[in-house]
DNA sequence: TATGTGGTGTTATATTATAACATAACGGAT
DNA sequence: ATCCGTTATGTTATAATATAACACCACATA
C-alpha cells in the first residue's frame, strides 16, 4: 500500500485532491471559497505540516487577507470537512491524503525534515476501541501521531 | 485491569507516586527540587490535565515563582523523566499514573468533565510499529489520545 | 421587502511557550 | 583553596498560537 514516503507524481496528487474536495463540496452544498481553496492548495503542495501563521503569510502576500481569523476560519472549515488534519504535536496543519475515506488517521512526523505522512491502520482503531470499552469510555475523536525519522533521514543520520 | 475512571483511594495513589518519583530520582542522581516536587504533587491531585499557567498561578500563591519559565522548566524535567505527560490535544499536562513502567501511553480525555485517564495498551505499540516498518519510518515517540465521554458523563448525557 | 444564514473584514486580546542573560550552588580536578 | 564545569534558579522580554467580538455583506426565500 502507498504509505507515502516514496516519490510520486505530486502535481497529480494535488489536482486529484482538489477535484475531490470540489465535488464533495458541490454535493454537500459547502462553499469552497477562494481563501479556503487556496489554503487547501498550499497545504497540498507540501508533504509537511504548515503553521497557521505560515499560511497566513502567503495569503497576505496574495491579497487574500492579513489577520489571523482569516486563516483560522479557513482551517476550521477544511478540518471540519475532513480535507485537512491538525497535527497536534506540531500545532500545525496538513492536507488529508485520503480524502473521502472515513478513517482514523495516523501521522508519522519526521523531526529532522518535518515530513508528515498520513497512514491508514484500521486495526488500530479496533485496539483503541477495546481499551476504551474496558474503561467504559466513548471515543469521539482520536489523535495518533508518531514522531521519529523518515527513511531518507535515517540514511543520512547513521547510528 | 485498573483503567482509571473508577473511584479509588486518591491520597494513597498520590503518596505512592511521589515515593516512586523520589526513589527513582535518588537512584538516578536527579534532583527532585522543591518546585519540581510541588508541580508533580499538584498534577497528582487531579485526574485531569492542568495548563502550565494554572500550575503557575498556584506556584505563585505559594511563593515558588511567578514567571513562565519557572513552571515550564519544572514540567520539562518531569516530562523528560516520565513523571508527567503532555496532553497535546489540550496543551496541558497530566501526572503519569504508571510511573516506572516503560509504556506507550494512551490517554482518554473526557471533553465534558475534562477527566484524563492514562491507559496501557501494549498491542497498540505493535500495530503502530508494523505500520511504521512498512513505511520505513523509525518511531521515537508516540502521541495517542482519544477524546470523548467518560462513563459518568455518558450517564448524565442521555442520547 | 423582511429576515435568516453563512461568509468576510477588522480590532483587540487571550493563551501557550521560549529566548536570552544574569546569578547561585555544588562537586571534582588541580 | 581556587578554578571550572555542570545544573538549577531568577528575571525580563518576546515569540508563537488562537479566539472573542462586532460590523458588514451577499444571497436565498418566505
Amino acid at each position: 500500500m502507498p504509505l507515502g514516503f516514496e516519490k510520486h507524481d505530486h502535481s497529480t496528487c494535488i489536482k486529484d485532491a482538489l477535484e475531490t474536495a470540489e465535488s464533495y463540496c458541490a454535493s454537500e452544498n459547502l462553499q469552497l471559497t477562494k481563501t479556503r481553496r487556496r489554503v487547501l492548495e498550499l497545504l497540498l503542495h507540501e508533504h509537511k505540516a504548515l503553521g497557521a501563521y505560515d499560511i497566513l503569510a502567503t495569503l497576505s502576500k496574495e491579497g487574500l487577507g492579513t489577520q489571523p481569523p482569516v486563516v483560522y476560519r479557513a482551517l476550521d472549515f477544511l478540518v471540519a470537512n475532513g480535507f485537512v488534519h491538525k497535527i497536534e504535536k506540531l500545532n500545525a496543519y496538513s492536507a488529508c491524503t485520503h480524502p473521502g475515506q472515513s478513517h482514523t488517521p495516523v501521522f508519522m512526523i519526521c523531526h529532522k525534515c518535518n515530513a508528515v505522512v498520513e497512514a491508514q491502520t484500521k486495526p488500530l482503531r479496533g485496539f483503541l476501541g477495546v481499551a476504551a470499552k474496558a474503561a467504559g469510555f466513548l471515543i469521539e475523536r482520536t489523535v495518533i501521531e508518531a514522531v521519529g525519522l523518515c527513511p531518507t533521514c535515517q540514511e543520512n543520520t547513521p547510528a
